[in-house]
DNA sequence: CCCGGAACGAAAATATCTTTCAGGGGTGAC
DNA sequence: GTCACCCCTGAAAGATATTTTCGTTCCGGG
């Protein structure tokens, strides 16, 4: 017989990537996750081989969708013709057709047991937990920032970054990097900011600032003292001020134009809070900087390309 | 060559992959869901052949599962064998077994609910649409990441840094900053690291390692000379090396006992890639410092919680 | 005891997958 | 600018897997 699918030569679908169709789910032959129940069905009218090969199917889909026609027909101890008999009496066109549905079985049913990622890492979970948890913490985190976040008060910022003289950051500990990777962006595109993780340095730093220019406090807490202190400063000599803070009711807000807020996420003793404020803080500082991007495109473009090159000879061959 | 999947009453996989180029070489075991992020993942490092047959397999698994090597060669108007070759780079031992996880992945995705929209960010979206967007690929490339990370060098990594009698990380740019997260990190659990983002004070540094030592180089490219050189000193020093990067074939891995591999997501002028793969290698690191903490628990909990404390007065009230 | 029918498996036949090999195109060296 | 080299690529040979064919065996009934 021919390939049931697809015919060598010829043009059967001249759609490559297409999404296949949802709708007309599986239609009569192909069953997609009824196998076991087809099997109880059918099994009166087979014969005692054949039988055995779909006892050994419905019990272990994933073990026998790792075996060829002759692993199978050894494992049950019959014939190559006996298990094609058998996927054809199935409703499948021969044994390659219900390997493959039962591939998708597998697959099927070993998505259906979800890891309980809602529990906290305990110091016993096994690596691959430990990641899945993380991820799953991480992915939450970003969603609540998202929605959480004041687009109002986004723009503002944006507008007040994308048309300051300067721009300076301020963050310590953790935040000190997150307040460092936003000024590495925005001077990939051509504006001038800085990052100031030392407190004496910042708020010298921020004596200078005035009107036009922009200040940008990261602070998880709310209320970090060294953090705090330039933005007043700044705040005070006329400066625009954000603060990215997880709380908008902290000491920080007081002295800030706009707030971005970022989500809070449970801690525990192996993940510490610093964790989800970063991944949390870095969405933000993100959205800051496409946002700052699309409003200077003009100049942020050319900007992107010529730093991207000049990093090119960094790479060894 | 005997059947590639199982013989009738063995173990159904456990097959390692054909070579392995040294030592430390991930069994890449078959890709379950990640296949997409594998794709991406592997993307540069193809021909445009392969990247034809990959592109095709990552938009149409269901389609792609109903082709045979011929159809699907035909498809992408290339040969059988770079079928076969594309197939093998994903890190299956041929096409029947990409065949099989694709059909896997059919049937998961189809269960599954849509996939959002994927449009890039536009110069003129409007900024809620740009948190949207941003927040949507990142929690893509959480995901991605999580499914491609091998647990095994994953934990192998971690055992060493645990063990450790000092640890060096290497980065520059947007990884040093990486790089820095995990130092601080490591630093709260009571360890000693330290961050390297100066390539000559890195490789000085490095001459000082030695067996009993980590040597931890980031570089998404994997091929940053600046990183490169003192992880090769590092290694030749007797160090234990891990390599954090999203090109698994980069030159870096010469050098690297382990390999973490961070997703490549696709990248547009208002997203640089750094961008996506900064949340990739924080989510590595993540990792690696939570498996380190437990590890390490009996130290890790009581200096976890003495920074706390030492921290809690440079907050305002 | 002999006959008819169905089940079953061995082996041939076919299709499919994998490997090998040689040509083509591009790149770096000189 | 030319040459040599290497890697990508696809055609075809070679190896495996699947399907079909066909003969044998096993029962139950006449």
């Amino acid at each position: 017989m021919k390939e049931t699918s697809a015919p060598p030569g010829t043009v059967p679908q001249g759609t490559p990537p297409p999404q296949s169709p949802h709708p007309p789910s599986a239609p009569a032959p192909p069953a997609p996750a009824a196998l076991a129940a087809k099997v109880r069905t059918l099994a009166p009218s087979m014969t005692r081989s054949m039988q055995r090969v779909a006892e050994a199917v419905a019990g272990d889909p994933a073990g026998c969708a790792a075996l060829t026609v002759t692993g199978l027909a050894g494992l049950t101890g019959t014939s190559e013709a006996t298990v094609v008999r058998t996927a054809r009496l199935l409703g499948y066109p021969g044994y390659r057709d219900l390997r493959l549905a039962l591939a998708g079985l597998a697959a099927h049913q070993q998505s259906g047991r979800a890891p309980a990622i809602t529990t906290d890492i305990a110091v016993d979970d096994p690596i691959a937990d430990v990641v899945a948890k993380l991820a799953y913490d991480e992915q939450q985190t970003l969603a609540d920032t998202a929605a959480g976040l004041d687009t109002a008060q986004l723009g503002a910022a944006v507008a007040a970054v994308a048309g300051a003289r300067r721009t300076d950051v301020y963050g310590v500990g953790a935040s000190g990097l997150v307040a460092q990777d936003l000024t590495q962006k925005l001077l990939r595109i051509g504006l001038i900011a800085q990052a100031h993780s030392d407190p004496h340095l910042a708020v010298t730093n921020a004596v200078q600032l005035r009107a036009g220019d922009v200040a940008i406090a990261i602070t998880h807490s709310g209320s970090t003292g060294d953090v705090i202190e330039p933005l007043r400063v700044a705040f005070e000599r006329g400066a625009t001020t954000v603060a990215i803070t997880g709380r908008p009711d902290g000491p920080v807000t007081q002295y800030a134009d706009h707030v971005l807020t970022t989500s809070t996420a449970r801690e525990s003793e192996l993940r510490p809070a610093a964790m989800s404020s970063r991944t949390s803080q870095l969405l933000v500082v993100d959205c800051l900087f496409v946002g700052v991007a699309q409003g200077t495109y003009e100049t942020a473009a050319p900007a992107l390309s010529a730093s991207y090159e000049a990093l090119a000879h960094r790479h060894r061959r």
